[in-house]
DNA sequence: TCGGAAAATAATAGCGCTGCGAACGCTGCG
DNA sequence: CGCAGCGTTCGCAGCGCTATTATTTTCCGA
C-alpha cells in the first residue's frame, strides 16, 4: 500500500532516517542545511509518512475520537465541525462515532476508539455505562465529556445545565403572564438531556402558585411534522394551554405552524419558545422566542481543553469543567 | 499507553499469540475450544487490540476517511451520518475532514488520509487540485466521490447532475406559467453545485420562449436571513418576478417569509421553489415545493461500493458510478 | 491399527516509525 | 593546542500486530 518510506527520503536527502524523524517531530532541533535537502528529498518522492507506524512506535496517535448522538443533529454537527476545524490547526485529526442515543453503542465505540490510542476521547453527555466509564478512568487518555453538566465527570466537561434551560424556558413564560404550561417533548426516553429540559421545566413551573405545567411527548425524533402533531394532542387535552415550550425548534416551528392552521394567534393566545436557535428561528413569522445552545463554543472549548492537556507536561491533569450557559433569545412567539 | 497486548492473552489462554490473532481476523478457523478460552481471557484481561500495530502489520486500516465541505451543512451530515453506521456494521470506523469549500484544504485532507493507509477515501465533488488527483490515482485506495456527477471520476462516484436539479426547477415553474424567473443562490462562487443549479436552471428557462431568467446571488453561507435580502433584491430589479427557484431550502424559507411580510400570496403572486427538503420544508405554510437530493441513499451507496470493493478481490475494480437522481417535491408554495 | 489428508496451532520475519543514548564535528576558551 | 561543551546526527532496539510457512494434532476409511 506504501512504497516511499522514512528511509528513501533518507537516502535521497543522504541522511539518516533518525534526522528525517526528527525533522518531522522537531523541526527546529535540525539545521537550516538538512531541512532543505529533506524537504526537497518528501517533495521529490512524494512522501507521505505512515501515521500507525509512527503512531505505534510513539504509543500515541494524533487522533481525536469524537462520539456523538448523531451529526445530522444540527447541534452536534455544529460542535463536531468547529472541534475538527479547531484541532486541525494542531495537525489532530478526528474519528468519529455514532451511539444513535443508546449507551451500549457508545461503549462499543469507545472501546473502538481506545484501540488507536487517541490523544483525547471526546463524549456527549454524562451519562455511560459502568464498563465506558471503568474503560475511560483506567486508561490515561483525556476524556472530555461535552453538551451536559449536572454530574461528576470522568476527567473534563462542557456544557451547561439542562435542568436550568428548562427552567428559564418557564420562568421566561411565567413573567409572559402565562398559567397553563405544557412542555412538548420528542424522543424523551432516549434524549436525556431533553428530558432533564422537561424536568427544570416543569418543577420552576410548578413551584409558582396558580400555575400548572405538563409534558407532553411522543417516542419519534423531533420535526415539524411531530411539532403539529403535539401541539393538537395538547389543545386536545389541556384546552386552556397558553404557554409551551419545546424540546426544541423543530417541534415549536411545528406547533407554530399548526396555530397558523387552526387560527390561534401567536403570542396572542399561546406563547412559544423553542430549544436550539436553528437556522429558521430568527426568521420565521413571528420570529421564534428560543433558547441557544453554543454549540460552537462547547466545541471551541473541548477543542482547547485536548489540545492543552496533550501540550501540558504530564502532572498537569487539571479536571476543568466549563459552564458554557445558554441564552434566552425573545423574539416574537412569547 | 497500552499495556494488555495479544501476547497476554495468548499466555491466559494457553495458545500462541498467533492463534489469538487468527481468532481476531478470522474467527471460523480456530476451534470452538480456543475461541472459548480466548474470549474469556480477553474478558479477564479487558484487552483492547492496537489497530495501529494491526495496520501497521497489514499495510491496510480498517479507516474510511470522509471528506466534506462542512458536517454543518445538512446534506453531508445526513450522508456522513448514513454512510457512518453502514460502515460500523462492518467494522470500519471514520475519520472526518472539512475542507470548507477550499480545495487546497482538501489536497492536505488527502494527503493527511493517506497517511492512515486507509481501507478507503470518499470525497464531496468532482472537482480537486492537480495533486490531490494524482495522488489517489497513484495509491491503490478506492476512492468514491459522492454529491456530484457530470464529470470523470477519479474512481467511483455517487450522486447526481446539480446542472438537471435546475433545469427541472425552471421546467416545473414554467410548467406553472412562470414566465420571469430568478434564481437566488448563496455563496455560488465557492459552491459548485450549487453554481451548477443555478447554471442548468437559467439554461433550461431561456430556451422557452417568452421566458426570462436571471441569477441573484450574495456571497454569505445560506440562511433564511440571506433568502429574505436575495427576494427583497430580486423584486427591486425585477418587480414583475413571478417564479423563483432557490440554491436551498434555507433561503427559499427566508423568501417565503419575506413575501408574507410584503403581503405577496405565495405562489399566487409569487412561485417558490427549494431545494434540500429540509425539516421544516413540509411542514412551513405554504409548504414549500423543493427538490429533495437523496442524501442518505447517497450515504446507503457509497458505503455499499467501499464494502463491496474491500471484500472483492483486487481484480474486480469496476469503477462503478450511480446516478441516485433526485426527485421534485410539489407542495403548496408553487 | 495405520497412513494420509485436513484441521488447528505455532514459529518466524518483518511492517515503518520513534525514542533513547551514543557519537560526531565544530566552536571557543584556558 | 587541547579539550569541554554544544548543536547535530546517527545506530539500535523495539512498538504490537499480521501473513506466511511450518508444524502438530485430529479425523477418517481401509
Amino acid at each position: 500500500m506504501q512504497r516511499v518510506t522514512i528511509m528513501d527520503v533518507a537516502a535521497r536527502a543522504e541522511l539518516s532516517p533518525s534526522t528525517v524523524s526528527l525533522y518531522f517531530r522537531k523541526p527546529d532541533a535540525v539545521s537550516a542545511a538538512a531541512s532543505q535537502s529533506i524537504a526537497r528529498a518528501i517533495k521529490a518522492l512524494d512522501y507521505v509518512p505512515n501515521l500507525m507506524a509512527g503512531g505505534l512506535a510513539a504509543a500515541s496517535s494524533r487522533v481525536v475520537s469524537i462520539i456523538v448522538p448523531s451529526v445530522r443533529n444540527a447541534f452536534f454537527a455544529e460542535t463536531v465541525a468547529t472541534m475538527q476545524s479547531e484541532l486541525s490547526k494542531q495537525r489532530l485529526q478526528v474519528m468519529l462515532g455514532h451511539t444513535e442515543y443508546s449507551e451500549h453503542d457508545e461503549e462499543d465505540l469507545v472501546r473502538t476508539a481506545l484501540s488507536w490510542a487517541p490523544a483525547a476521547i471526546v463524549l456527549t453527555g454524562l451519562s455511560h455505562t459502568a464498563a465506558t466509564r471503568k474503560l475511560l478512568r483506567d486508561g490515561k487518555v483525556p476524556v472530555v465529556e461535552i453538551w451536559e453538566l449536572g454530574a461528576q465527570p470522568i476527567d473534563m466537561a462542557v456544557g451547561f445545565h439542562h435542568v436550568q434551560v428548562g427552567s428559564a424556558a418557564a420562568s421566561h413564560l411565567i413573567q409572559r403572564r402565562r398559567k397553563q404550561l405544557l412542555f412538548l417533548g420528542a424522543r424523551l426516553q432516549e434524549d436525556r438531556r431533553a428530558a432533564q429540559r422537561a424536568q427544570g421545566f416543569v418543577e420552576t413551573a410548578r413551584s409558582v402558585p396558580d400555575v400548572s405545567a405538563g409534558i407532553i411527548q411522543h417516542p419519534a425524533p423531533a420535526s415539524a411534522d411531530v411539532g403539529a402533531m403535539l401541539l393538537t394532542e395538547a389543545l386536545r387535552r389541556f384546552p386552556g394551554v397558553n404557554g409551551i415550550a419545546c424540546s426544541n425548534d423543530h417541534i415549536a416551528l411545528g406547533a407554530i405552524f399548526e396555530c397558523q392552521r387552526l387560527g390561534l394567534a401567536v403570542p396572542e393566545r399561546l406563547s412559544v419558545v423553542g430549544f436550539g436557535d436553528l437556522s429558521f428561528s430568527a426568521g420565521c413569522n413571528p420570529s421564534m422566542t428560543t433558547i441557544r445552545p453554543p454549540g460552537d463554543l462547547i466545541g471551541r472549548e473541548a477543542a482547547r481543553l485536548v489540545i492543552e492537556r496533550i501540550a501540558g507536561v504530564d502532572g498537569k491533569t487539571e479536571r476543568a469543567v466549563i459552564d458554557t450557559s445558554f441564552s434566552l433569545l425573545h423574539r416574537q412567539s412569547s
